[in-house]
DNA sequence: AGCACGCCGACT
DNA sequence: GTCGGCGTGCTC
């Protein structure tokens, strides 16, 4: 007797109650070929629909009452859409992020590769409907199947909207009233090509073709010349069209084989580009990297990689990469994705050629499912993407680079909410590879994790080129104001921009948005009302005319007057860009002036137009928002001012500092990368404040130094871990009601694992973007250690799972989020 | 979520 | 009587 096989199935029905492994027998034909990781059409529900499916896994016993197991119908494809690290992976990202199966399962395979089962529906010709005894439902079916010939199953549910439709069409089909067909999956095509070839030996060739076959004689000779070609270049190159190929062929004289093609992102030819001379600098860290990695270090597999703006890491990462091509191993390379510039990648391309896939959110779906298919079947050793390219199907990965690893995008905001250096730890930790993070301002919890030892730390100090890094005047805004300046721009910044027209240098105005509006400061002292339990901005509530803290629910009353200084300039904070690049063109009318921002760059392709013209000196100041921050790197650049740096400052937000540090060291690293050196122009309203007093001297060390206490004091990560839970809905006492409630049931719930002074629960509080949409928004806010963080996240998704379950409630939303960038 | 089942009122 | 509306609970 053989043995019976069971699979375990991920089912595509993206709801928590079915968010459990399904069990389904697998049929005798299928047991050879089956594995997990393959797709499956499999029956579900009492109608036994069609579902698509994901093994995930394998086992000889079924474990489930035998009688309610059913069988898998099909396979999808005959490829493998995950691998066995793909899947373990994703079962931890599962139990990490509090995420379904699906939803994991779903972000590591290209969008395109799935697609619902359908049918069409056509009339048997055979009968005589006028003969038969219909109900009225089935009437309504059958008279719009034949006014439309075939009609999709699904299509014509939708059209007919009959509720318990499902009866009536069974009854049709058993009849055969009607025929059922299934539909073929309509997903991403494959591109295939005919390939030419010739297939005579003759050496005259026009002894066996007519002399009138000019065409034909042409095409034979060509062949003889060029041997095998594709079609479309042979049509192009000789001007022939396909028929007569197609004689050619008729007559037995080329072969014309198909073969797939992939479709190629990386459009240009770049020229090959050879390894850089390192630096000291570098050749240390790029060794020291190199020698855990020969000595299989698997304690320290991360390392980062602290280097300031122009020390060349790139170069490092390239030199690594090709050790890893030597050693046949693959690489993953990550950058943000408004970095993934066609400049990035033509580092990569120039040095790697063919072996390089691209992965990043502009490339169509025909595109992604290419670059996925060459990464899968071993045809690529590196891929550039963004932050889904962690999930790469590598066989045989040695290495993941994730730069500018403070990032935010580096942080999914969609399910499952991972976090991509978390994600790429893991996996390295599961392929026994390793993992290089890079900065120049790493984030808080990265370089703390470097302080204890977790991560190796690297750095380099210097600029590949020995270029300096510019000097940073910062100007006190309040002193502007109080010398009669209501302008945007300071006296200094204004001189520094005619000097730098004059010289014909270009300029940078970085006009900081984020964080726009809703704090309230004060324009002569500066003073910015904060909770004094959370040393978090207070927002401020227009319809309310109140303050509210985001942290921890305290609200108190606007001031009219400024409680530091007396003065009544206290208020919402609050500027555009177009704003500013109406003034500059006031005061500097020559000047040749390009905005970048949302507006100006959402057409295809805007963006490298504009750049393109900052490159060729065609402008001469730039004004722009966080988009001109990273990477740009324009020798002529000399002189880099900064509107408002304290705004993002001043969010409701406990990385706020942080961000701001980041934000400004990067914007000033702009200035001066050529060899002229480059100065800074940084205008606030808070010179006083650490992260900006410390970016003016490029002191990301003490910065920490500072910022890590605040941390410490606070219970923010990295020493707590945060636990974000909003919950929304259209009316906002059912939200209130519901949120009070689901605080009980977690809160009984971690108490039955964990002791109760192991972890604290703040709110309910609304949220800092209190309605968006028309939801009102609620939030607990979830403070643990590691210790029984696993515990806890245990009980809320199950209380989580309860929930959705007996409330049967639409009217509520959840979002779970764990360590989240932003509590917003 | 989807879907079927089952219990009710409305209507041929 | 039966058709169709909506509430309830399950899906390998």
């Amino acid at each position: 007797m053989n043995n019976r096989l069971y699979a375990e199935i991920v089912v595509d029905n993206r709801h928590m109650n079915t968010d459990v492994l399904y069990t389904y027998r697998v049929p005798s034909e299928l047991q050879k070929t089956i594995n997990t990781g393959y797709r499956v059409f499999v029956p579900f529900g009492k109608s036994g629909k069609l579902l698509e499916g994901i093994i995930i896994n394998i086992k000889d016993n079924c474990g489930v009452d035998d009688n309610k197991i059913k069988e898998i119908h099909d396979m999808v494809d005959n490829d493998r859409v995950l691998n066995d690290c793909q899947i373990k992976l994703g079962l931890w990202m599962k139990k990490h992020y509090m995420s379904k199966y699906l939803d994991v399962f779903r972000t590591m395979i290209p969008s395109g590769v799935k697609g619902k089962v359908d049918y069409n529906l056509t009339l048997n010709v055979e009968i005589d409907y006028t003969n038969i005894v219909l109900s009225s439902k089935e009437k309504k079916i059958i008279d719009y199947i034949s006014s439309n010939k075939t009609v999709k199953l699904s299509t014509l549910k939708k059209e007919l909207d009959i509720s318990n439709i499902n009866p009536a069409i069974t009854n049709l089909t058993n009849n055969f009233f009607i025929l059922k067909q299934r539909i073929e999956k309509a997903g991403i095509k494959k591109i295939t090509e005919k390939i030419i070839s010739i297939n005579t030996n003759t050496e005259n060739i026009e002894d066996v073709l007519s002399k009138r076959a000019k065409r034909q004689i042409d095409i034979l000779k060509y062949l003889k010349t060029n041997g095998k070609v594709r079609q479309s270049i042979l049509t192009k190159d000789l001007n022939v069209s396909s028929q007569s190929i197609k004689a050619l062929s008729d007559k037995g004289l080329i072969n014309i084989q198909i073969m797939d093609i992939t479709r190629n992102p990386i459009k240009e030819d770049y020229q090959r580009s050879e390894m850089l001379k390192l630096t000291a600098e570098q050749r240390v860290c790029l060794n020291e990297i190199k020698e855990s990695i020969s000595l299989g270090d698997s304690q320290s597999r991360t390392f980062l990689l602290h280097g300031v703006t122009g020390s060349g890491k790139t170069e490092v990462y390239l030199q690594l990469i090709d050790d890893m091509l030597k050693a046949k191993k693959d690489s993953i390379v990550l950058v943000p994705e408004i970095s993934l510039t066609p400049q990035t990648v033509e580092r990569f391309a120039s040095r790697f050629g063919d072996n390089v896939a691209v992965i990043h959110s502009r490339l169509s779906q025909g595109e992604k499912f290419d670059e996925w298919r060459k990464i899968r079947d071993g045809k690529v050793k590196i891929v550039v993407g963004a932050r889904s390219a962690v999930f790469s199907p590598f066989k045989n990965l040695g290495l993941i680079i994730i730069d500018e690893e403070h990032e935010s995008t580096y942080k999914s905001s969609k399910d499952p909410k991972y976090d991509t250096i978390e994600v790429a730890k893991k996996r390295c930790e599961l392929e026994d590879a390793y993992l290089l993070l890079g900065s120049a301002t790493p984030s808080i919890e990265t370089y703390y994790k470097s302080s204890i030892n977790e991560i190796k730390l690297l750095e380099m100090r210097k600029r590949a080129n020995k270029s300096l890094l510019p000097k940073v005047h910062v100007i006190d805004m309040k002193r502007e104001l109080a010398n009669g300046n209501k302008s945007f721009f300071s006296r200094k910044l204004y001189d520094e921009i005619s000097e730098n027209l004059k010289r014909k240098e270009q300029t940078i105005i970085f006009m900081n948005r984020r964080g726009f509006s809703t704090f309230v400061s004060c324009r002569s002292c500066g003073y910015v009302v904060k909770c004094d339990s959370c040393d978090i901005s207070m927002t401020y509530h227009a319809n309310k005319g109140m303050l509210m803290c985001h942290y921890c629910g305290k609200a108190v009353k606007a001031p009219r007057i400024c409680p530091e200084c007396g003065s009544k300039y206290i208020k919402y904070f609050g500027a555009g860009t177009q704003k500013v690049e109406e003034s500059i063109k006031k005061y500097f009318k020559d000047a040749r002036v390009i905005r970048m921002d949302n507006d100006t760059t959402s057409k295809k392709g805007s963006h490298e137009a504009i750049l393109k013209k900052v490159k060729n000196n065609e402008i001469d100041i730039l004004i722009g928002t966080q988009m001109i921050t990273k990477g740009l790197d324009f020798p002529n650049v000399t002189l880099v001012g900064i509107i408002a740096a304290d705004m993002s400052l001043n969010l409701p937000d406990f990385r706020a500092s942080e961000r701001t540090f980041q934000l400004l060291t990067q914007v000033s690293g702009r200035a001066g990368r050529g060899t002229r050196k480059g100065r800074v122009v940084l205008q606030t309203y808070e010179p006083e404040h650490y992260a900006i007093e410390l970016s003016k001297e490029h002191d990301f060390i003490e910065f920490y130094n500072n910022e890590i206490i605040m941390r410490r004091e606070f219970d923010y990560p990295p020493f707590k871990n945060i636990i974000n839970i909003v919950l929304r809905g259209k009316n906002e006492s059912i939200v209130k009601t519901e949120i009070e409630k689901f605080k009980q049931s977690i809160i009984n719930n971690i108490n039955s694992k964990v002791n109760r002074n192991r972890y604290q629960l703040i709110g309910p509080i609304t949220a800092p973007i209190y309605r968006i949409k028309g939801y009102y928004r609620w939030q607990l806010i979830l403070k643990a250690d590691n210790i029984e963080l696993d515990n806890i996240k245990d009980s809320i998704y199950e209380e989580y799972k309860k929930y959705i379950k007996y409330k049967m409630c639409s009217e509520i939303l959840f979002n779970i989020s764990i360590n989240p960038y932003t509590i917003m």
